[in-house]
DNA sequence: TAATTATTGATTATTTTTGAACAAATTAAT
DNA sequence: ATTAATTTGTTCAAAAATAATCAATAATTA
């Protein structure tokens, strides 16, 4: 067996488990230590692994090239809560829209096998959705560096090319009076072009989110189809009295 | 049994189990290992599979995500000059298309610092890009996993929309009597939009594909306005009759 | 038909890969 | 803080694969 076969195999078992120690590897490929050590130190200069004491890790959410690193350790467990409810709304064959927020890019993970087609202006969406089963549509326009998305009239305008089953989308506030809101003006532009294009809209806010007025209100609350989140039955009965549908 | 024939049933092989050794291909062959051994070398150096030590992959298997042209790279000194040559073709303030193949691809580290705009449907051009000063716009549409870019017909229109200086584009063959030819019809066809919507089409090929003709013949040797090489003086004069401007 | 060229196979030398042994460094435990 | 256990880095040797060289065969050309 060749490195470079053994390289697809390692990063194959970091893609299920996450990390694994040198035994794992070692003990799954079927050779001797210090060769999985000589092939993990290689692929940690090559960016493809982060060494650990003992093992390797999947580079992921900490040091992956595109990520949202300082975002994702505030709620990652209650926000995971709800991307998998929001994920088992999905079913095989659907097609969906996906935003650029960092609750909606950890539903990746729970959709990484199911035989849909992912529309999405998010590069990291795309990088964590690369060599799954999912097929993807990557909405093209000028790239916004800081929000590592696309983002413009002409993706707004690719966007409105397409009509999809359901669309999953994150804002920065909402609330029964104003509506959603965010904290700029391309969110604000891309969420309301996707929801236009989207037949149900699924909105992923996690509790401090709700009852908030942030920056641009740019929608009222009626856009919203579906409500994901992780609040208190007693905070969300303004919504379902709005005719809102909400999972926790 | 001639070379076209086992090169035939070497892919063959390739395609069905993705690996095989050089001992595998000289039984199925029936010929012995040394020859096997110059027929991989050749066949990768043309770019049909992935050589390992002890015998060949796939190519795509052999990509790894988002580095496919790290180290592992096949003349990567050659291409390395061939792009720096390109690269000083560059002026501040251009707008520029870059196409998904692995030498253009090695064009980003001599381009990241300058103040252009760059057109592309490349993903490991996206991400070699980002955080520079680079402004890069994303060329939308279905995404090839295997290619790592996208491709299409929405794609191509999406190209269409916009006018620009140069193209920076890669062919897998070009001849003086038939033209570009590619490996697939996708490479090819998004190949030709860029090279439509752009004033002056810059082709960068390593001294192996020039006089090859591959699968698909796409366009006319008109196509080409500068080629960008590292061939002998001897070997691209053909070219120079023809009008091209070759640079070496 | 003879001469030339290209292809193939065999042999040898070089390189690459792998595994083992031991010293150095790191982590964990007392 | 010190010791014990792991893990890693380094060096070396064996095995495998490759590259290089040369001879033999087949194909092509004059």
């Amino acid at each position: 067996m060749s490195f470079q076969n053994r390289k697809q195999i390692i990063l194959k078992i970091l893609e299920e488990r996450g990390e694994a120690e040198v035994k794992d590897f070692a003990q799954a490929l079927e050779i001797s230590e210090i060769t999985i050590r000589r092939d993990l130190q290689q692929m940690a200069t090559d960016g493809l692994l982060f060494r650990t004491h003992g093992g390797a890790m999947k580079l992921s959410l900490a040091q992956m090239p595109f990520t949202f690193a300082n975002k994702t350790a505030v709620n990652a467990k209650e926000k995971d809560k709800i991307c998998q409810l929001a994920a088992q709304q999905i079913q095989e064959g659907d097609i969906i829209l996906m935003d650029c927020g960092s609750t909606v890019f950890r539903m990746c993970q729970f959709i990484k096998n199911k035989r849909i087609k992912v529309i999405t202006n998010s590069l990291p969406v795309v990088y964590e959705l690369m060599n799954s089963q999912v097929s993807i549509n990557l909405i093209g326009g000028e790239i916004d560096q800081e929000r590592q998305a696309v983002h413009g009239r002409i993706a707004e305008e690719h966007i409105a090319r397409y009509k999809v089953d359901k669309a999953f989308l994150g804002v920065d506030g909402i609330s029964p009076e104003n509506g959603l809101s965010a904290f700029g003006e391309n969110e604000a532009s891309i969420t309301l072009a996707m929801a236009k294009a989207s037949a149900k809209n699924y909105f992923l806010c996690d509790a401090s989110k709700l009852g908030k007025d942030k920056y641009l209100t740019f929608a009222p609350i009626t856009l919203v189809d579906v409500l994901v989140t992780n609040a208190l039955e007693k905070d969300i009965l303004v919504y379902r009295e709005k005719g809102i549908s909400v999972i926790i």
